[in-house]
DNA sequence: GCGTTGACCCGAG
DNA sequence: TCTCGGGCCAACG
C-alpha cells in the first residue's frame, strides 16, 4: 500500500497557511486511523527542500515534533510564526484555534 | 530477505 | 494525574 505515502503528502500538501494538524489527523484522513507513526515516517524521508508544509504536522497535545529538539526544531518553530501560528519556544502550540478542520478555506 | 528502528497514538495500571 | 507498555507498518542496515 505505497497509496499511504501519497495520501499523506497530499493531505499535507492541502494544510492552509497558519495551520496545523496532527499526525493522527493526517492518518485518519488519510484513512489510515492507526498509522500516525508512519506519517512521521514519510515526513522523516522528506527531502530539505521540499515544498511540503511538513512543518505544520505537529503531535497529538499541540506540540511541534521537529527532529532534534534543537535546532530543527527552531527552524521549524520560526517558519510556524512566519506564517502566523503562535509557537512558543519549547514547540507548543493552540490546537482549539490553529487545528486544521481538513478543509481547503486557504 | 530478516531484524531493528522510529518526526506516534491509545489504553491500562 | 502520571508512567508504562503494546501495536501499527515502512525505511534502513
Amino acid at each position: 500500500m505505497s497509496g499511504f505515502r501519497e495520501a499523506v503528502l497530499s493531505l499535507v500538501a492541502l494544510i492552509p497557511r497558519g495551520r496545523v494538524a496532527t499526525y493522527g489527523q493526517i492518518a485518519l484522513m488519510a484513512g489510515f486511523p492507526r498509522r500516525a507513526r508512519q506519517v512521521g515516517m514519510v515526513l522523516r524521508c522528506l527531502p530539505t527542500g521540499t515544498e511540503l508544509p511538513w512543518q505544520r504536522v505537529v503531535k497529538t497535545p499541540g506540540q511541534v515534533a521537529a527532529w532534534g529538539q534543537g535546532l530543527g526544531a527552531l527552524m521549524q518553530i520560526d517558519r510556524l510564526r512566519a506564517e502566523g501560528v503562535e509557537v512558543s519556544d519549547s514547540g507548543e502550540l493552540d490546537l482549539e484555534r490553529f487545528r486544521w478542520n481538513g478543509e481547503v478555506t486557504a
